[in-house]
DNA sequence: ATAGTTTCCGGAAACGTTTCCGTTAAAATT
DNA sequence: AATTTTAACGGAAACGTTTCCGGAAACTAT
């Protein structure tokens, strides 16, 4: 393919290599005359510096990355916008790359510290099965956002930032809720991937709602995703959600750990033929934008997603300046009210839309 | 940071560098006990080759870019699915790039071909301001997919491929179905960013649908999203249905050239009090996994998403091994019929879930 | 034992840049 | 007019790899 080179350019305009160079770099010793004079020859022959080349001898040219597990998660779309505006303003260049295991996410981290000058990287999205001695090794800032508790034991907190929502505090407030709505026999739907997943914080919260209003926790209203499918997905909650209804286990809340999991889970009991929320009130997490374009709009709890992700870059380029150590910050969620809940079983409740 | 290189491990085995580059990459001409010895050596200092350098010698590694605008557009998720899976079959690195304008994008590649071996680029995803003479600089295949007609007329149909459904005639194989339920006045919501964009494409076959049945067109049922925002976005859809209902003008059916904006839409229409067909039939396209989990579950076409996606795939290597020359390929879409259209105006029909 | 093969490894060139250092000629200063 | 400064540029080393070429042992076959 295009094997044209500096060299070439150089021969081409009768100068040395390191002119071209600096004509490309906007170098200070350059005659304009002649850095015109190469551009228009560059352009002539559409040349492109190599970036491997480049990238060999530069040392200056900062780069971050942000390494997404499931990229096509609409929960992440507003995150990644406020990201890219950030690091926009801080004229650093941003990596965006899709991972599906963790172990990939590391290797290509790696990679990218040596191509380029990774200055620190951003994890979005669960797993936790890190590899920490290799994870150490990069010697940078390692910054977890909206993920539960993120990396194997052997890594100490002083060694990496954390940002979310409390999810277990969270998840309790919405479960609070549903009791003050009467609710007793609450479901839930979650996933236990890991110990400190997402999913495991969240039905922390659960039990400790049910706990503190001496509510027994029922083995039977707690059920787990498929673990072989995309966690939180809708076919899953509309799986599992199915198979809850079929069971035949009597409850009138169901809490699912994820609104996308509601979604799905509200159309199974809609196929089912109950009413949402008069027969069955369906509950969410995570406040995507969706939730509020569903019918019906589901109860969540919102998580501030656009001062998550600005606060990630914040301490991130805090740890970068030196004028921090790692942080371990909690927002709060808010509890949105919707259509998708309401005061259990009064014979014909009102839609409280 | 990590300073090590291969020399240092070199010296610390006591063999020369050619030794441990030929360790590192499998090569032959290696005694197994020294490999062995060197990768310990490796593991333990944790040193990663440096890929600036190791790409700038090397000619093989293999790799393709997917250049996506939008990527977390629920509708490529399938499409990044199978790409990938096939990708892997072939060996061949892939290469996931988000990008905001397609001037990046080509940028983008650009900076790929030099880098790695770029052998293709798929282009996922609208817009198509194409600068099309670096375009053909990049001297590799390049394959657009999903997308209407995809480049500035100054490039040559033999010098891309495309592959997608054929948007024109599948959109008035929908406004023929709405019409057989009896519509007449049946309200469109598109996008029109450019000449040939998907929206566009889709817009004339409502109209061809509706000059096949000697309906007249009327340009108050004709809405244009706001090209400020995300063009296909669900606060779009809603916004634009909200406008169009606002109006006064009457329409029966309402046919959204997205399903994202027919969920929006949907919201709206039921947010002013109508009901969903009773009222006002509401078609979508894309086939999105959602539209069978919205309520109602979505009319719509649905994209073989997954044989596109393997077909781009396979029409690539086609070129790669010049097996063939750029193709141009529809795939056929299918009409779904769900829960949001149904026959017009009787005074209570039946839902025909 | 000799010649021919293999096996394994070291040396060094090359990849396409950037950058440091030095050089020349012109401009500015004295 | 002699000296110093400056502007613009060329030459070459360096970045960290891979790969080609050749050479020394260690085998194999005669």
């Amino acid at each position: 393919m295009s094997e044209i080179t500096i060299v070439e350019i150089a021969k081409k305009c009768g100068v040395a290599v390191s002119t071209v160079s600096r004509a490309l770099n906007n170098h200070a010793d350059i005659n304009p005359e002649t850095k015109k004079r190469i551009m228009e020859v560059i352009k002539e022959t559409g040349y492109v510096p190599n970036n491997s080349a480049r990238n060999l001898k530069r040392t200056d040219a900062k780069c971050i990355a942000v390494l997404i597990k499931g990229i096509t998660n609409p929960f992440f779309s507003p995150m990644i916008e406020v990201i890219e505006q950030e690091m926009e303003k801080k004229k650093y260049a941003l990596v965006l790359r899709h991972v599906e295991a963790y172990e990939d996410e590391i290797d290509v981290a790696l990679q990218l510290e040596k191509e380029k000058r990774l200055r620190g990287i951003i994890f979005l999205g669960g797993g936790y099965r890190h590899s920490s001695e290799k994870l150490k090794a990069l010697n940078v800032p390692l910054i977890f956002s909206t993920i539960g508790s993120p990396v194997s034991s052997k890594i100490s907190k002083a060694e990496y930032s954390t940002i979310a929502v409390d999810d277990k505090l969270e998840s309790s407030k919405m479960v609070e809720y549903l009791i003050s709505l009467g609710h007793k026999k609450i479901a839930i739907m979650t996933e236990g991937s890991e110990k400190m997943s997402v999913g495991q914080l969240r039905l922390q919260g659960y039990e400790d709602a049910l706990a503190a209003h001496n509510i027994e926790a029922d083995e039977d209203l707690i059920r787990y995703v498929d673990k072989d499918m995309d966690h939180y997905s809708l076919e899953n909650g509309y799986k599992t959600a199915k198979a809850l209804l079929e069971s035949g286990v009597k409850f009138t809340a169901l809490y699912c750990v994820s609104d996308m999991l509601a979604f799905g889970a509200c159309r199974a009991i809609i196929d089912a033929g109950y009413k949402i929320p008069e027969d069955i009130s369906v509950a969410g997490f995570d406040g995507l934008n969706m939730s509020n374009y569903y019918s019906p709009r589901i109860t969540t709890i919102k998580q501030p997603l656009d001062e998550i992700s600005r606060e990630t870059v914040k301490i991130l380029f805090d740890i970068i300046d030196g004028e921090s150590g790692h942080q371990h910050i909690y927002f709060p969620g808010e509890l949105v009210e919707a259509e998708s809940t309401a005061p259990k079983k009064k014979k014909k409740s009102a839609k409280n839309s």
